[in-house]
DNA sequence: CTCTCTACTTGATGTACATCAAGAATTTTC
DNA sequence: GAAAATTCTTGATGTACATCAAGTAGAGAG
């Protein structure tokens, strides 16, 4: 059975408060790939998803993907919209199967009446705030060498785990960029890939990389 | 003189809280184009912006500057890493002159065993949120044509009292390209512009530009 | 009212990616 | 372990912008 209290967000509130909301949840079982909400729709309820991974998503006009963040079981998600009452900003989609719980709305509010529920809600979206910031700035500032040269230094792992092109969606590149990325920072000895096991040789090309979007010119100014 | 009342997240708090804090926090008085903080930077302090208009931006390894939000009196800035006790996101300059009050983190920590002041916290924060949402949204979805369209639909009154090339550095383009869209759109009869006051003559092509991120094109699929 | 300075426009070129199209290398399947 | 399916690579081309460069039009100063 699942439970309210292995998610943060929820740990601060007594049994009687917690049995209470559980009353009101509704549970619900998603099998991959299933859409839990679409970009643009309203709810009246709050996500939480208890078990599995899910990724949220934007889709541009031309009908391409922008992948946002992924989410691991559990937290709770769209906070922003169940406080608002507003319409979710992106689409979240199960990478795997999972349960969702839905709690009504004004269950949420009147749990906001409780000090420490509340410093949690906090807690929680500036945990929020960080993932959008460097998002933001990832799209924003980062060239896509520099993402690649990112996801490099500090989730080196992943190359065992996802294909190249998962991965390149992940940064929202295409697959091609990726692979020509890659290639390059073999050619010039700063990785090396062995059986999906990613070796750094040149840690700190990669730093300069991060920092000047590119590989290291003459310093002009 | 300033009064903390008048600065919503502050709102709720008694008078001797009020009384409590403004005797620990500095004033400090600032000229047009001044650099409040930059980004990477700590700070020990929360910024509150009292008096006059200031800008966020981002720089990018070639030294662009890259346009996040511009703030009006009064407004609490960088809750985040004030809460979180982190690097600025964003390097902040006034536009106009103005004051800042500078509060100590210890300070404001303690504001939030107040439950009030924590939902407070929660309202300022989620409309923090929804700028940075809504701004990831026109950085990653948008075409440079589709964030004129937005901004003329939206916020048409900016081109009286802002040059061409202000309002393009807002849109994160450059003045070339935001002046070749809206020579487009007076071809295309959407808009007519005379004494720098907008017309929009047809609200729906705006629309179908938002949608689709460029002109109509004959329907595909 | 003319002069200057700044803002705006327009064209030519450059650049970082995406897209399209094969082919090469893996992985999966039986 | 061979055939099929999938993933990865590589090259050619396209596209949405930026950048560079020159000219034009307003707007403030004398």
């Amino acid at each position: 059975m699942f439970d309210l209290r292995d998610v943060p967000l929820f740990s601060a509130l007594s049994e009687s408060q917690l049995s209470e909301l559980q009353s009101h949840m509704h549970m619900k079982d998603y099998d991959k790939e299933c859409i839990v909400f679409y970009e643009e729709e309203k709810s009246e309820y709050l996500y939480i998803l208890l078990e599995g991974h899910v990724r949220l998503y934007k889709t541009a006009p031309s009908g391409k993907e922008i992948y946002l963040h992924g989410m691991t079981a559990p937290s709770p998600l769209a906070l922003f919209p169940a406080l608002e009452r507003v319409a979710f900003p992106a689409t979240c989609a199960f990478l795997t199967n999972g349960t969702m719980a839905l709690l009504p709305l004004e269950k949420l509010h009147e749990c906001l009446e409780n000090l420490d529920f509340s410093l949690a809600m906090i807690k929680a979206m500036t945990k929020r705030m960080k993932l959008l910031e460097t998002l933001l700035h990832k799209e924003t500032v980062f060239s896509s060498e520099a993402k690649v040269a990112d996801l490099i230094t500090n989730n080196a792992k992943i190359f065992q785990y996802m294909k190249n092109n998962e991965i390149a969606s992940i940064l929202n590149m295409t697959p091609e960029t990726f692979s020509r990325i890659l290639t390059k920072l073999k050619k010039e000895k700063i990785i090396s890939i062995n059986d999906h096991k990613v070796n750094i040789l040149d840690e700190n090309a990669l730093l300069i990389i991060i920092e000047t979007n590119g590989v290291r010119k003459n310093i002009s100014m």
